[in-house]
DNA sequence: CTGAAAGCGCTTACAG
DNA sequence: CTGAAAGCGCTTACAG
């Protein structure tokens, strides 16, 4: 009955273009070695058949995947997608692409998300998540890293966001409000990690007394919220947190409304990331913009130096946060 | 200097192993007549030289990519991960993979991700999005549509749960509450389009006064919040409000923020997704659930089903949904 | 159970 | 500018 056309082949072009296979390769990789009028008609038959050049094939005979993969930590966090337009928009024009994975996905399935992105020999991994033991020394491959990591990996490039400094400056900013009782609830990694410091460097400048609760590995809300109960609970004296990030602050702004706090009257919070979610009108969130788009960016470039030169020693790029004021700090109210 | 070492082939796995190149394609693919002797010797040879089959080789001589693209609208709307899930799940069983392309980030680059999907040469596409035109007639290949579009797809599978239902549910909820002045914001789309008529289905029911604010196809928190302020505007004396999605919804309690109204003293809000953000400790929005998981579970079998006999007549599976209740609404206040 | 052969759909030199 | 040839790394019949 239904026709099972199969899909045309760049023989079939090539007959019905009237010309060889190879002037069809040609035209595809856009060589100028081809005449206008051949050109047009190779176009013309590449349209009329709706061919598409497989992509197996290429690669199998080019010898190049021509993509880079990423893998990012949960789909749910989305504090990735500004880093994947930032990476595609400067990947593009080297005429690559990008095929993402993500870490929680393939918990259930394959071991690592490394496997499959290996047996498609992608050009370069950028990882958007703490590095596996296997990601670590898959030394066969370029990798960027793309944010602060806590584990290290032989011979990749960094290209991250300075959330020490970023840290700092938000403590700061409270500091400059008044605060003096200012806790933070962190997570884990390598952000954390740094984040942590930076909120040390600030409470340690000004001689204030350091207080941080982590109760988890995770930067959930329901996290954040819990290390705000414990920290609300062990010093109520505490007039401003500095969240791990913004998913975390969100926690923070519901276990404060619980407690009856008014937020920023009673509690100024702080988040970090500038998520969509930040930008809501229910929070209106004063941030950290960690610039994930320009480190989208820069992660390309990386991608694009090394392939060019494979031999050339490691990059790291650090770029500097923004502190985003919105309506969740005010000075601290002398009462 | 650095030792480049090419990838382990085939070729270099048998010679290890001591066997043909065909022993070693058969042991891959798991073959019941190879011996148990040869068949370690040649799994030990493949982790000794650390061997991955290249999927560029395997596609192009197998003849099939063994992977299913899905397409979804735009990574910030996390609506999907479940639906993900639940295909992988549903998948993996049958050795599928998921590739997955978001068309927001693609809109800048390519035409279409369909594009990339074809040239992959996917077994099937899911579609967690309205259907460009392009997707429409690409008849080539299965298309499982994931829930409600308001442009058909001939020929297509489609899974979806019934979102009519649902957003009856939620109004005939908040009647039971005693509410006779309620509002539903909407945006574009299928599931828009089911929602608006399963709200138009209670109300008429009910003989209650039919009050929908529509500002833009879109349904982010922003929109919600316009959407609000109108509705808030034009008929102050709205007690509920059904909103077309949780993102819309937390908009909604922005603009009710702002307004000075209490929810769910003052308003009573339903989101509609039960989306992640939905179960925050801040929000703890009640809202409508459309069960993605089983949605991409049913999703998955469509794929298989139909790769098993291309000829079925197209298949429809309608879910469910299931009235999440939370702290958002109230019973009406005779004030 | 095993091995030699052909072929998947392209690209890449290499002669003309 | 163009065409015949070899080969990318696998799988699939097909003889033994």
């Amino acid at each position: 009955m239904a026709a099972e056309r199969r899909r045309a082949t760049i023989y079939d072009v090539a007959q019905a273009a009237g010309v060889s296979k190879s002037l069809v390769s040609l035209v595809l990789r856009d060589s100028p070695s081809v005449s206008a009028p051949r050109r047009a008609a190779v176009l013309a038959a590449i349209k009329e058949l709706d061919y598409r050049p497989s992509q197996a094939a290429t690669a199998l005979a080019g010898g190049t995947s021509q993509t880079v993969g990423v893998v990012i930590d949960d789909y749910t966090n989305t504090w990735f997608v500004e880093l994947l337009r930032g990476l595609q928009e400067g990947l593009a024009s080297a005429g690559l692409r990008i095929a993402v994975s993500d870490r929680s996905l393939n918990t259930h399935i394959e071991s690592d998300p490394l496997d499959g992105f290996l047996s498609t020999r992608v050009e370069a991994l950028v990882l958007a998540t703490e590095p596996t033991e296997a990601m670590r020394f898959s030394s066969q491959i370029p990798v960027i890293i793309a944010g602060n990591r806590a584990t290290e990996v032989p011979g990749a490039d960094i290209t991250s966001s300075d959330d020490r400094l970023g840290a700092r400056r938000a403590i700061e900013h409270l500091i400059s409000l008044g605060h003096t009782q200012i806790g933070h609830i962190a997570g884990g990694g390598g952000a954390s990690m740094q984040r942590i410091a930076g909120y040390q460097d600030a409470m340690k400048a000004a001689g204030l007394t350091e207080r941080i609760v982590t109760v988890s590995e995770l930067t959930t809300e329901d996290i954040g919220y819990q290390c705000t109960r414990q920290l609300l609970g062990e010093a109520p004296e505490t007039t401003a947190i500095l969240a791990g990030n913004d998913s975390m602050a969100m926690g923070a702004l519901g276990a404060a409304q619980e407690a009856g706090l008014l937020v920023p009257k009673d509690l100024s919070i702080i988040g970090y990331d500038n998520s969509p979610l930040s930008d809501t009108h229910l929070l209106q969130l004063t941030t950290v913009d960690s610039r994930n788009h320009a480190l989208g960016l820069h992660a390309a470039e990386q991608v694009l130096s090394r392939l060019a030169d494979p031999e050339r020693t490691a990059q790291r790029v650090l770029l500097e946060p923004l502190l985003i004021e919105r309506s969740t700090c005010a000075p601290v109210c002398n009462a």
